[in-house]
DNA sequence: CATCATTTCTGGAACGATCCAGAGGAGACC
DNA sequence: GGTCTCCTCTGGATCGTTCCAGAAATGATG
């Protein structure tokens, strides 16, 4: 004898216990306001009686929706990543709950090819939207699904393509420095220096502005203040050692972290202590507050990610449900989180 | 006058082009040995210029299936979280598209109960099983998940029930440390010490236990050279401070990276350098192969969580496939990253 | 009371795939 | 030729929901 399984309730099921009909069980949960009183009533306790939840697969299909949001998984790059990703998926993740959407992650088969993986997820209508994050060097993919009007938000500016109308979220890192400009040189530092990225990033272009910027705006001078090169460790910690050796700078504004841990050890190496007190110690500011950031309390320009993600969300949510209204870029401004290294 | 929009092909689209039945194209994809050869590459050629792919809401709700994973993630605790779920989550997306499964995100709304939001999903068949994570203390949800026959697997043994028969993968913290303590031994240290979590932590008295094994293995004594605390960059300098005023190790062998960390600094504090030689140097060891570890250049044990991704995506689909099947728990051997902190 | 508008509820059709039972044809064997 | 088997292919039913058009009940109005 087989074992007595308690069938899954449907809709019918709870509208025969109501006593109404299957539509008015679906009103209940869709169109409340349709019903009377009473009857919602009379409904609600059907369906907690017996439990009841809605099949998704059967209102994806009905609706033509599914309620999830594509995230493609790039290659996890060992060392170099800062670890944001991971906030951000959290991020992401608790946003989305709230507009009843959920994340779905993908890979690309070939990691070469910006394309790939989107259109089959797309072709299948597993997912209504698309984020699309790895924008640091131009973005294929952005172009590409503008062209196929499949919605989607960018986290990152389309820098380099000028036609770009679609929505995105990104965090002003021109401002983020000038934060850090303005929190050292208030400390008393005069000679302030920038190490970033080459020329071709736009990201590093970006940030550098602010330092630039900024420090015109307060009357100081940049002129051989300022190195360009890999975002590495041992780049920082070389350019911190040229730049002391020649204008030698109190303070050391960084791109990354990851060249501000550079400058760290070069200063660890010398004896020169780490603070913002421009009469015997150095300041140094990074840029991301990652993990490294935080274990060896250096101060770094945060981003604030969890603001990021409601945007993206609240962008994609506009655009899924008014996909007419133009929509323009949301600029947000990051944070600077003081540490005993500055 | 409305835009021509070229319709989304469906089985009859593709069907109707190749001149046979829907159901023969439907055989094309999931059972193509049962077509004939020339058949099929009519069908085939169909779906090629239609550019059809099959919609996954009409499949899921048919086949009762929806071929996605299931992931909470948990709140993101600031500072010690050692970044690993960042990694995991890329090797399980990939270990998932070999099986064409995609991993679904969720959070809890009530982060305090472990068994929120994985109801829901379930009720509303949005997936079709669950990877669960956060076994560090005990695992409600694994035996609630359990006693509801949803298929799932663990990352993380369920220490505290032995009844539990559910499948899982974990890694073998005891043998990673013990991968340490033959590290140092073998190059000349003798007076190892361990600096741990407090004792009713399953994980960290796995992992010391590692420890204490292979040093009485080697021959030496284990005794004045422990410590147990919380998990903090603090407690590990205290700790390393205060062995180093008693038994006077050579070197440390870490429960974390975090702990690591305060050794490090602790080290730096007094003047003593790190490294290999116990002639003049004191050797430091980490767990997690974190971003700080890679960093500060600290050796450590790093967790293989490609392979465990693998194992869990390849349990799960045996669970799918066969879920009659006893299932046991696979256990995978870490690594020892080596670096110039030993 | 008759009429009409409004609110409330109903049941058939549809979404796009797979399951299933069976039809049609080719070949084997007596 | 007849019968049986095996290989291919077909079309109706079905999964559980929402859309849609219209029916029934209710209330307002002359």
């Amino acid at each position: 004898m087989p074992a007595r399984v308690r069938a899954v309730p449907t809709l019918d099921t709870v509208a025969a216990e109501a006593g109404v009909s299957r539509q008015t069980v679906s009103n209940a949960l869709n169109s409340p306001h349709l019903l009377r009183a009473e009857t919602l009533e009379r409904v609600q306790a059907a369906i907690d009686s017996l439990g009841y939840t809605p099949n998704r697969a059967a209102r994806n299909l009905r609706t033509k929706a599914s309620q999830l949001i594509g995230l493609r998984l790039d290659p996890f790059v060992e060392g170099s990543a800062s670890g944001l990703m991971d906030r951000f998926m959290h991020a992401l993740a608790e946003a989305c709950r709230d507009c009843g959407l959920h994340v779905l992650l993908f890979t690309a088969e070939d990691h070469t090819d910006p394309l790939d993986g989107y259109e089959a997820l797309l072709g299948s209508r597993a997912v209504d939207a698309f984020v699309v994050t790895d924008t640091y060097r131009g973005n294929p993919a952005a172009r590409w699904l503008s062209d196929r009007r499949v919605p989607f938000v960018a986290f990152g500016r389309p820098w380099d393509d000028s036609r770009a109308d679609h929505p995105w979220v990104d965090v002003d890192g021109r401002a983020g420095v000038a934060l850090a400009v303005d929190h050292v040189v208030d400390r008393g530092h005069q000679r302030v220096a920038w190490i970033g990225w080459h020329k071709d990033s736009y990201i590093g272009e970006d940030r550098r502005s602010g330092w630039v910027q900024r420090m015109h705006e307060r009357g100081l001078a940049t002129s051989k203040l300022s190195a360009r090169g890999d975002d590495t460790i041992d780049f920082g910690r070389r350019a911190a050692i040229a730049l002391l050796e020649g204008a030698a700078p109190t303070a050391f504004l960084c791109a990354s972290d990851t060249l501000a841990m550079g400058v760290l050890q070069a200063l660890r190496d010398k004896g020169i202590r780490t603070g913002g007190n421009p009469a015997h110690e150095v300041a140094v500011v990074g840029f991301d507050d990652s993990l490294p950031a935080q274990v060896t309390d250096l101060t770094s320009v945060r981003q604030p990610l969890e603001e990021v993600a409601v945007e993206l969300v609240r962008l994609l949510d506009e655009r899924m449900t008014h996909p007419m209204d133009e929509q323009r870029g949301v600029l947000l401004t990051p944070s600077l989180r003081l540490r005993s290294s500055s």
